[in-house]
DNA sequence: GTTCTACTTCAAGTCGACTTGAGGTCAAGA
DNA sequence: TCTTGACCTCAAGTCGACTTGAAGTAGAAC
């Protein structure tokens, strides 16, 4: 068998092995069986890791993501789901990327109060505009 | 005086009022006075409310917002940590890009299941590689 | 002058995502 | 065989960001 030792994933993975049972315990990853006590876990489950290492990032709780999943570890197909969410993304992406050129001009600008400068100005009213106070999302905390 | 009730900043910001007592016993805010015991603000107080709504999407935390504050309100002039927020938002951008890719794909791929299509594999790997396990950040829920 | 109501304070509660701690177990090495 | 150390379970703790609840108060309407 080529199955890996929980600790073997926790350390590909970069996630402690608490996670792990955690992410167990949630449905969101199955160990194929034990050795011993020690769960053993298919490769695959590093994919699967990833996939929700990038949901997270991209603000979705472990609920949501797991409900991307069927039990069985593929996607979905709830291609409306999918579609939203990727809609979601796209709003939120063009947020943070007002906010980056926010910030690079922030880091340029002379002004002395940067309310005061018109660049400024504009960034923040494009990102009023577009949403901001929209349906926000937080990835996880590093640790 | 042009001041602001709480109640309307409230309401015009799109958060509750118990939000703007809680930022300004934070520090995020200040009230100009009180008309009895109501605070007052300074209309002012609305971009910046947008600004930290802004920062929460990025994914900063209260304490990093208020970092990027001066205490009298204007954005502080340290350019080496806008520039290295810049930076951190502009990697979460390309991730959150090839999610948003991925999910996608994943509505419109007939695979059976996806991670075994190539296209996906690619967009995951993309994913893996561009460092999904690096500091993620946690933008705010809305309720 | 009394009542109403939206505010006030302060402490405590909530929620998601984990982490930590106590006490237990088992495969492998000496 | 015995020890060791990394895993196990389960309950409880933590952290950030707020929210909620109880008890109080001031300005406006009656």
């Amino acid at each position: 068998m080529t199955d890996l030792d929980i600790a073997e994933v926790a350390h590909r993975a970069g996630v402690p092995a608490s996670t792990l049972r955690f992410y167990e315990e949630k449905g969101l990853i199955s160990s194929t069986g034990r050795r011993g006590l020690r769960r053993q876990y298919d490769p695959g489950v590093l994919d699967r890791l990833a996939l929700i290492a990038l949901g997270r990032t991209a603000g979705f709780s472990l609920d949501e993501i797991a409900q991307m999943f069927a039990p069985d570890g593929r996607p979905r197909i709830d291609r409306d789901m999918l579609s939203a969410k990727a809609d979601e993304l796209d709003r939120t992406i063009r947020e943070l990327g007002v906010l980056r050129d926010s910030l690079r001009h922030a880091a340029a600008c002379p002004a002395p109060s940067h309310l005061e400068c018109s660049t400024f100005r504009r960034l923040i009213d494009a990102a009023a505009s577009g949403g901001v106070a929209a349906p926000g999302r937080r990835p996880p905390e590093r640790r």
